[in-house]
DNA sequence: TAATTTATTGTTATATTATAACAATGTGTA
DNA sequence: TACACATTGTTATAATATAACAATAAATTA
């Protein structure tokens, strides 16, 4: 059997829902969202979200344990990733910015250590936020 | 009543804890270890470790819900942080390498929003289970 | 096609991580 | 002392995530 390179089923119903939003989404309100489609139980929902984020379709936001679809065409995993989160509304954008990309998997310190992957998640507050 | 600028006992006792820990520790954990120190209630820990991640003396390493004590005397506050983490070990370290940090900190994309805070977390294999 | 193997699913239960609410106590200030 | 307010202790509960295993579906190969 070859490495699954569709979706399934409950992969799908998950990833629309997640893509439908504009904000990253916890596990429990897909949970409650995909009742009518027929998942019932945590686990049904944590393997699909497990599968996507393998496969880059979607990334977690590790600070607020969420998870939103990926804009970024080029994140056919989830192995390269950089967030800005605001504090106050909660708005969560990815960062597709080549230079920092670059920057980052290239980075190298002298603790031996080869990175495979980076999260990086910023800080702060956007536009609409700073201007109240 | 000014702020406080010294450790509570609590606060103290938690701190030590992890200073004395080469790798990163899980709340319950230290829950487990300090309640023959008198904390016996998972807010204790909690409320603790909140106050030493604001003054910057532990970090939380947020994609293995972790509490490591800060080896970088620059860190008054877990406001730029960054860490190496072995995905086979889970070994972790704090990076400290003011070109990352300054990179970073300087970091501007045309979101207009302005960062004041960051997390980076790299992840690979580590010289040891490299060699493995 | 039938048998085999492997991935995925469904299900129940439980583990792990974290916070709400509120009374009690301590500490600095007026 | 009286007041304000930060910190603590305590119980309960919320939120996040995984273990274990039986059932089903899909791909492989005999
Ligand atoms: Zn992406
Ligand atoms: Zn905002
Ligand atoms: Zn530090
Ligand atoms: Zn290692």
């Amino acid at each position: 059997m070859q490495k699954q390179n569709f979706l399934t089923k409950n992969q799908q119903i998950v990833l629309d829902l997640v893509e439908k939003s504009s904000q990253p989404l916890k596990a429990y309100s897909i949970l409650f969202n995909v009742q009518k489609k027929g998942l019932k139980a945590p686990l049904q929902v944590y393997r699909a979200l497990d599968k996507l984020v393998e496969i880059g379709k979607i990334h977690k936001i590790e600070s607020r344990n969420a998870f939103v679809a990926c804009k970024n065409s080029n994140c056919v995993v989830s192995n390269a990733t950089a967030f800005s989160i605001c504090e106050s509304c909660e708005k969560v954008t990815e960062i597709n910015n080549s230079k920092l990309s670059k920057y980052l998997s290239n980075f190298e310190d002298n603790s031996g250590m080869k990175y495979s992957k980076y999260n990086l998640e910023f800080f702060g507050l956007c536009k609409k936020c700073k201007n109240k």
